[in-house]
DNA sequence: CCTACCGATCGGTAGG
DNA sequence: CCTACCGATCGGTAGG
């Protein structure tokens, strides 16, 4: 026996399920810090303490939200990580694109928030997560450009690693224009090919090369 | 008459600048919203009401720290910029180096920051003082290699100022090793040589360029 | 799954 | 520049 069962058992996991997403929503948008347990509560149409019911303590249910973001990342990134029929070049677009549009995740916001927030354990897990759902199948792109004598192994430290963080915190820290919150600083979403094209080809002038 | 002077004028302008290196180290470290009033007036050694005769609300404090900020960085930046007797790329590892070291700038925080916790007319000079004194310096250097042939001006949208924010949330939001909380995602300080050179020459596989 | 409520802490003020 | 204190809000619990 998990759990003892609630007094009125109307759709439990379906409760459980409208608290995770409305949770995920507000925290992508905003962090740990600023929502809180009443805002989760009123998006998700139910009274406060039924938080604590589902989940041990907002530490908790940020850690539930981050796993399932990450599961749906990592689907999404090995997804189109193994598209041999497209170029490495292709794909690491395609990655760029998705991590800029799908969701409105803040690398920096994130890392912050697990070194800061975070208990022990639930870093560690993040950590974790962070790194076999969304570092992984972008460093395994560059990998395969690697292999493939596309792209150098280690030009001056310029490693498969580093690019991936280059590349995700490039992506995911852009001030884009929406929401009102326009400044002039803003970069347009179109920006993500860019990205992937600085990293590979660089600024320096030289004739096109060709992938 | 500015202001009403205080009861007990020991060295006012002497205690404005504690408070307000105190609230620099904390908010660059721990962000806004992690900080409260009680810890900036603990680790500057007055009362916590205190701060409200100096500075009008938390976020007038913020504002305050962060112009200190910006002209702190506008200073170095500039100064790196005008070493006509370095290149372009030497010019930029250091650029990279000193926003590495020198403080523990989060530009993803800083953003969130200004665009969540702030109103209109903060964020409105938030926004300028970053393009104006980290963004204007280091993007002018992107613009130097452009017009002196050695950098291409728009390779398929790769812009000085897209460089620029690349090598600035890299350099700035990568994890770094320190303060006991290591984990395996975490990129070397000296990687701040390599972001730069990613920029300038990517990371395809070619015969080597020189500078 | 809700009502009622707690202790703690926050930003900020009164009044001297 | 301090003591004393406020209203609001937070995360979380009691008890059913």
């Amino acid at each position: 026996m998990p759990r003892r069962p609630p007094t009125v058992r109307t759709d439990t996991e379906e409760t459980r399920r409208a608290i995770l997403q409305a949770a995920r929503q507000l925290f992508m948008e905003q962090g740990f810090r600023a929502v809180t347990t009443r805002m989760v509560a009123e998006a998700s149409g139910v009274k406060q303490p039924l938080i604590y019911y589902h989940f041990a303590d907002k530490e908790a249910l940020y850690l539930e939200v981050q796993r399932d973001y990450a599961a749906t990342c990592r689907a999404a990134l090995e997804r189109i990580a193994a598209r041999q029929s497209e170029s490495v070049p292709e794909r690491l677009r395609h990655v760029a694109r998705y991590l800029r549009q799908a969701h409105q995740m803040n690398v920096g916001l994130y890392i912050h928030e697990m070194r800061h927030d975070m208990q022990a354990t639930t870093r560690a897990e993040l950590s974790d997560l962070f790194r076999v759902s969304i570092l992984a199948p972008i460093m395994g792109l560059f990998e395969e450009g690697v292999r493939s004598g596309f792209l150098a192994a280690d030009a001056r430290g310029v490693t498969p690693r580093l690019a991936t963080y280059m590349l995700l915190s490039a992506v995911t820290n852009f001030p884009t224009p929406g929401q009102g919150n326009e400044t002039s600083n803003d970069i347009a979403p179109e920006a993500s090919d860019a990205v992937v094209h600085a990293l590979i080809y660089g600024m320096v002038a030289r004739p096109p090369f060709t992938e």
